[in-house]
DNA sequence: ATAAAAAATGTAATCGATTACATTTTTACT
DNA sequence: AGTAAAAATGTAATCGATTACATTTTTTAT
C-alpha cells in the first residue's frame, strides 16, 4: 500500500523544475513566476503531496511545537484554558504538546530535555511553582527559548505572562459584600506557596483596609484549592466564637466545599452566611445556591498566552521584551450572596 | 550562547569511535565492547549530548508523537481521560498531541495531514462521531497506522477500542433504583447519533424489561450530555399526568441539571424523586444532594488507551489485531436515591 | 540596442542521526 | 596453531527538505 513517500524531488521532476523551485513555492511563493508556481501547485495537488515535517524542521533547526506544561491534567480547571491554547495555535503550523508536572519528578528538566532534543519551540506553563533555581535552568538565557507563563506566573523573574486581574478579583468580591451590608468576612486562601493565594489574599486585606473593617486573624484560613479545604475551613468557621457573616474563596471549589459543609452543620448560604468564590468554573452557575462568584475568562487566557507565543517565535529574533497581559475579571452575581442577617 | 548543538560527530571523536558506535550505544547498547560503551557514554556525560529528534525521526520514518482527539477540551470530563493517557506514555520516547475535534472544519483531513506530515504515529481518539466515509479515511488500510478509541468508539469497525461497561452500568442504576422499590423510572439519554447514549438507553430499556417494568414512551427522554438538558428533561417530566418515581441519566451533568430544576419546581430529590447520574464526575460527590451514580474510571480508562497504542507502535509488524478492552464501572450510591415515597 | 540591475531558477551542500554493508577483531573449536 | 564463526567496529549512503551561492532570464534605463 504505502510504498515510497512522495518527495520534493518527486514534484520537481512532475513540475519540470528544481527542488529549489518547488521549495520555493512552498515557503516563499512570491519568488516564483506564476508559470512555475501554477506547474509546482498542480503537481503538488495531483500527487497529494506533503510536505515531511523532519525534514524540514531538521533542516530550520525548528520543532513546530510548542510545550504547555499543566501542573495537574486532571484539574478540569485547566482544560477550558488548554482549550484556548488549542485554539491560539489552530492555523498555525504549530503543534501543541501537554504534559503534566505531576508525571515527573523532575519538570525543568524535562522542559530543558525537550529544548534540546529539538522537540519544542516553545514553552507556555500553566505552572508557577518553580524555585529560584529552577526559574534559571529554563531562563532565556539558558535556553534561548521563549517561555510564556499563563494563569500562574513566578515572581521578580522576566518570564512574559498572561494573567487574570487577580487583585480586582479578591476586591471585587469585598466591596459586593460590603455593599450587601457585611463587616466581618473571612477569606479562605489557598496553599501559602502559589502567587495566586498570595495576590488575592492580599487584595482582599488590602480593600478591608481601605473599607476600614477589622482585621483578626480570623479574617484568613489557610487551605489549597481544594473542596476538601473548603470542608476543613467550614469546620474552623464553626468554631469561631464570633462567626463571619460572609467569606470569600480563593476558588469556586473551595467556595462549594464550604457551603455544603455549613449546610450539614445546618447553616444556609446566603440566608446566615454569604460565599463568594474564585473562577466561576462550570458547575458555579448549577450548583445550589448558584455560585457568587469572580469569573476569570480561561479560554482567553490560553488564547492570550498562545498568540504572544506565535508571536515571539515568527520573529525571527526572538523578542526578548517581555509581554505581560493582564486579562479582567468580573464579579458574577448569583445565589450565594444577601444581605446579612441582621441588616434583613 | 548557543553555539552549534553538540552531535553525534563530536561524542564520536571525544569517545575516539565512529558515529555509527555512538548510534549503536545509544539504541542497542548490548552491541558493544565494555570499553567502547564506557567511553561513549562518558562522552554523552561531559558534553550533555541528547539527540535530535528531527534527525532520528528523519532516518528512522517515525514521528515518536502520538495524536489524542479530544471532541472538546474544554468539557472537563475528557481531562482526566488525558491525564491517564499522559501517565500511559510517560517513560516511553512519545510525546502526545492533544486536538480538538471542534477546532477545525474536517477532522480527518486534519488526522491524514498529521499523518502524511510524519507528525504523528498513531491516533487515540476520544472522539466516536465518525461517519462512514470518514471512517473509511482514517482506516488501517488506508493510513496503516494504528487507530485506538477510548471512552466512545465507531460501531461496525475493526478499530481498537477501549471503554467502559456501558450496559453494565446502566442496568446497575435500574437495579438499583428497583430494589429500594422503584416502579416506574424514566431515562434521560443523550444525544442520537452518540455511541454511549445508544447503549446506556439499550441497557436501561432491557433490564426494566428483564425486570417487568412497564414501559411506555415516557420511559425514555432524548437529549445531550449537557446540565441544560437537564433542565428541559425536569420541564417535560414534570408535565406528565403519572410522574416516575425516579430518573436514570446518560451523565452526571444532565443529572445536576435534572435536580436543580425539579428542585426550582418544589420536588426535592431523593424525597419525591430518586435521581442517578452517569460517569461520577468530580463534583458529584461534593453536590447537594451527593449524587448516587454509576463511576467509569477515566483515568484508567486513558491510562489503558495509552498502554495499547503503546503495544502497537512497539510491535515493528503493526499488529492489526483489534484490541478491546472494557473496563469495570461500578455503582456508587450516595445521596440522591431513596425508596419511593410510596413504600415509606 | 545595450549595459546594468533585478528577478527567476538551478546546483549542491547541509541539517544530525541511522544502518546496510564492509572490514577488523575476538572467540571457539579441532 | 590454524581456521571458521561470531562479535565489534567502521565507512558512507540515506532520510527529505532548505538555502547559500551560482547562473540564467527578464526588466529597466539610457
Amino acid at each position: 500500500m504505502n510504498k515510497r513517500n512522495t518527495t520534493i524531488q518527486d514534484i520537481a521532476k512532475a513540475a519540470g523544475v528544481s527542488t529549489a523551485t518547488v521549495s520555493r513555492a512552498l515557503s516563499n511563493p512570491e519568488l516564483l513566476s506564476q508559470t512555475k508556481l501554477l506547474a509546482v501547485k498542480e503537481a503538488i495537488k495531483n500527487t497529494g503531496y506533503r510536505v515531511n515535517r523532519n525534514a524540514r524542521n531538521l533542516r530550520k533547526q525548528k520543532a513546530a511545537a510548542v510545550l504547555v506544561l499543566v501542573p495537574n491534567l486532571g484539574n478540569p480547571f485547566f482544560s477550558k484554558i488548554l482549550s484556548g491554547i488549542n485554539k491560539g495555535f489552530s492555523g498555525t503550523d504549530y503543534s501543541v504538546l501537554i504534559a503534566d508536572s505531576e508525571s515527573f519528578d523532575d519538570k525543568t528538566q524535562r522542559i530543558q530535555n525537550a529544548f534540546q532534543d529539538g522537540q519544542i519551540d516553545g514553552l507556555i506553563s500553566l505552572d508557577g511553582a518553580f524555585s529560584e533555581n529552577e526559574v534559571v535552568e529554563i531562563s532565556y538565557d539558558l535556553i534561548n527559548k521563549p517561555v510564556v507563563f499563563a494563569c500562574e506566573w513566578v515572581e521578580n523573574t522576566d518570564f512574559s505572562s498572561i494573567r487574570s486581574d487577580n487583585d480586582s478579583g479578591a476586591r471585587l468580591a469585598v466591596q459586593h459584600l460590603y455593599n450587601l451590608g457585611h463587616r466581618k468576612i473571612t477569606h479562605i486562601s489557598g496553599p501559602d506557596s502559589n502567587i495566586l493565594t498570595k495576590v488575592r489574599q492580599a487584595g482582599f486585606l488590602s480593600e478591608c483596609k481601605k473599607l476600614k473593617l477589622d482585621l483578626t486573624n480570623e479574617n484568613i484560613i489557610r487551605g489549597d484549592f481544594s473542596i476538601q479545604a473548603g470542608y476543613a475551613a467550614a469546620s474552623q468557621i464553626l468554631s469561631f466564637s464570633e462567626k463571619p457573616t460572609a467569606i470569600t474563596c480563593a476558588s469556586d471549589e473551595i467556595a462549594i466545599g464550604v457551603i455544603s459543609q455549613l449546610r450539614k452543620a445546618g447553616i444556609s448560604v446566603p440566608n446566615d452566611i454569604s460565599v463568594v468564590g474564585f473562577d466561576d468554573i462550570e458547575i458555579s452557575n448549577t450548583y445550589i445556591p448558584t455560585l457568587t462568584t469572580v469569573r476569570q475568562d480561561r479560554f482567553e487566557l490560553g488564547l492570550s498566552a498562545a498568540q504572544s507565543m506565535v508571536k515571539s517565535l515568527n520573529n525571527e529574533k526572538p523578542q526578548l521584551s517581555i509581554y505581560n497581559k493582564v486579562i479582567d475579571v468580573e464579579l458574577v452575581v448569583r445565589e450565594s450572596t444577601a444581605p446579612p442577617l441582621s441588616t434583613k
